[in-house]
DNA sequence: TTGTATGCAAATAATTTGCACCAAA
DNA sequence: TTTGGTGCAAATTATTTGCATACAA
């Protein structure tokens, strides 16, 4: 029953994402359907980042018993933001999907090389948000970092490349 | 000539945006073409943050001299980002470009309601920037912070707004 | 029953690309 | 001349939407 154990630590919460999608729908004299109930399984069966064609290309065919539809899974996946289940955000021009619900604020680290995304929390990135918010006169609702770099994977790699063309 | 002066002061730099695409274009056997001055004329004309349509939309229509193809704006939009001279970001969907070349590096508050962008700079942010990434062995090239909220003109009238409906 | 939800296909929107022709250097 | 640049139209990509039908409550 734990699928908010992840690196960064888990903040407790009653209810499972399903619970919690169950609750969302009824609140909102929506349904329960077998493609929704299928879709909240899918996208909290594994923590990383997603989007919307790698989560179609983990599920039935077409024609095979449990697809779903394109315009499904984007009508769906709008709901899971709106229920507060995941975070969305842009990165290379595809729209980047994260679990929220039951998961810590954080930022990211972006290695341009491989396209891995690190995930990491500050409460001092908070403090200056708010402090710079407060400035300028604004109320803020929330804010999105990502720092553009190389990560040390990739920094190895390079070097041990170098190392070799140096050699010849 | 100064197209450079700016809310957060500028970078001093020793050309302007034209000459230093000139000498961007010559460095690689590129070259200088009627639209591609109309272009750089253009965009530095003002230092508002736009996307490719509200450029378009400041152009002489088809068939009027002047005119540059929707293929050309987008190609040429890419090569200021590739000579410096622009920045580009994703805001709500779509590409926004903001002055790179001679301004100082800053990031941006982001009111939801009138989508206004302001923008501040903070040697902080990047000193903690940087200490994250060495923390998680990054090497970093640079970073996107955009706080979202409501600002204070959009804050004054909602509030009005809100007086309203109460004395109703 | 009654109104939502879904699949399908067409419609969008924002770019990108192929290609024949134009024009800097 | 030679090779890069441009306009045009078609192709892409990622979604979104209209609509007839299926299904949850």
């Amino acid at each position: 029953m734990s699928s908010v154990q992840q690196s960064l630590g888990n903040v407790s919460v009653s209810m499972t994402p399903q619970e919690r999608f169950e609750e969302y729908l009824q609140s909102r004299g929506l349904r329960q359907t077998g493609q929704r109930r299928l879709l909240v399984d899918q996208v909290f069966s594994r923590h990383e980042h997603f989007d919307a064609d790698m989560l179609m290309e983990n599920l039935p065919r077409k024609g095979q018993p449990g697809y779903v539809s394109p315009a499904t899974v984007y009508r769906t996946l709008k709901e899971f933001v709106d229920a507060g289940l995941l975070n969305s955000f842009q990165l290379d021009g595809r729209t980047v999907f994260e679990h929220d619900y039951g998961y810590p604020q954080h930022d990211h680290l972006y290695c341009t090389q491989c396209r891995k995304l690190v995930e990491f929390q500050s409460d001092e990135l908070v403090e200056f948000r708010d402090r710079v918010a407060a400035e300028q006169g604004f109320r803020v609702s929330d804010h999105r970092l990502i720092i553009n770099g190389v990560c040390a994977d990739c920094s190895r790699a390079r070097r041990r490349k170098k190392r070799k063309q140096d050699l010849v």
